[in-house]
DNA sequence: CTAGTTTGCGTCAATTTGACGCTTAGCGTA
DNA sequence: TACGCTAAGCGTCAAATTGACGCAAACTAG
């Protein structure tokens, strides 16, 4: 009878040292806006069959942190970020995914508002830098797929969340926010009634100041929250 | 330098034999609609700190096999069901989720439309039962708070898939139909603007015959697609 | 001061949603 | 057989939401 009928969750007995199980790591598909355009950061692996092909940053889980944890871990080895959006999208599972062995991968979806801010100074990979969501690279693994998870995942979120604020600033004009969906959801938007959809929802705060430019100046607004959270779910 | 800073990804060379890692496990909350009560599977545990519990079904993933495999494969081992709707619901890598070792589970939601199809003749478990799902007893790790994901998984998928095809019988009349989304929702609904919003889905078909009761018979109606899609995603 | 551009508010018809009334069909019983 | 009961099934109406679009206000550049 093997291990895994005997007992319903693993210990740390000497049987399961006999049993090969899969592996868990971490890769996080993360998002920035720069310039009109969504961009994902990407390294370019170093080691293993896949060396030279670019990939999500991500790695192995270690005994005793969260998978949160291993994901931020990661993030801030790999390109010296801290504190951003997080969350957990999918698990990849098929054992071919990885040929070197079977690790199975918990997909993480991040945002953030500055793509400046991601330095790639990590000696863990070769490179590191953003791509154009549209015109990414050949991919590691099964990482086009979670690509193809995490761009649906944003792009549902920005309908009924206020998941929109970890991409702005903390401050912004009205067309700002809606040039983010615009590029994002990758269709034009109308303007009037963008605006009065947003502000039903009323998710914005107005702030005292103007925005000047070339033309008439623009309002200023803020999130109320910057937390995540579902408008009007059921 | 750790092993995980020299590649991206597990590879079976010798140095990952030094590094504990977290093992993987799949758990299945499994449900079924019996007698105007939503109901859910849970097998009582043999083994480990959490002998006696009511635990889901479930187990460690091995080598080779896909998570959904691993899914199915505890199931048909538990309560030798086969061929149900399953689907990954979420991950869970609390290190401290099972105090014997760090196991991180993919949480699955699993659906079925006869409560007694499911046979508790497992080796593995001191015994497997239906609980409704408003009274539940005490679970094992942290089994509770995978209850909570997939039961708000599936009231919201109820709204807008056809996902309700899989916890009714092939055959079904619209009141049937009806009070199962009741049930599962937990609130009234009115009969005719229910009617309106599935017949506007399109998802069912009219069939032949008529389910003769104690007064008016009904109309039979069948699902067109057994397979589970979103309706007017956009 | 004028032309050009962006901001910001408002209107209107079409569609969708929520609440509810009424008829139909079959069963059971007087 | 006819009457009452109950579930099935269809339809109506007002309120709320959505999509398409017009237009004035505010500012800069020349």
């Amino acid at each position: 009878m093997a291990v895994e009928t005997l007992q319903h969750q693993a210990s740390m007995d000497a049987r399961d040292a006999e049993v090969a199980r899969p592996k868990v790591a971490v890769d996080t598909v993360l998002f920035a806006i720069e310039g009109e355009r969504l961009k994902c950061y990407l390294v370019q692996l170093t080691a293993g069959a896949a060396a030279g092909k670019w990939a999500f940053p991500g790695g192995l889980v270690r005994v005793g942190e969260t998978l949160d944890e291993a994901a931020r871990r990661e993030l801030e080895d790999a390109a010296s970020l801290r504190d951003l959006y997080l969350e957990q999208l999918f698990s990849f599972g098929d054992p071919s995914r990885d040929p070197g062995a079977h690790v199975v991968s918990v997909g993480y979806l991040g945002l953030i508002d500055d793509a400046g801010a991601a330095i790639s100074r990590s000696r863990k990979y070769a490179a590191g830098r953003w791509f154009e969501v549209a015109r990414l690279p050949a991919l590691a693994y099964d990482h086009s797929i979670i690509a193809e998870y995490a761009l649906r995942r944003l792009k549902s979120k920005l309908e009924y969340t206020n998941i929109a604020c970890n991409l702005l600033p903390p401050t912004f004009s009205f067309a700002e926010l809606e040039e983010l969906y615009a590029t994002v959801l990758e269709r034009p938007l109308d303007r009037r009634n963008f605006r009065r959809r947003i502000m039903a929802m009323g998710l914005l705060k107005r702030l005292p100041g103007k925005r000047r430019g070339a033309h008439r100046p623009a309002a200023l607004y803020a999130f109320r929250q910057r937390s995540v959270q579902a408008i009007e779910m059921l």
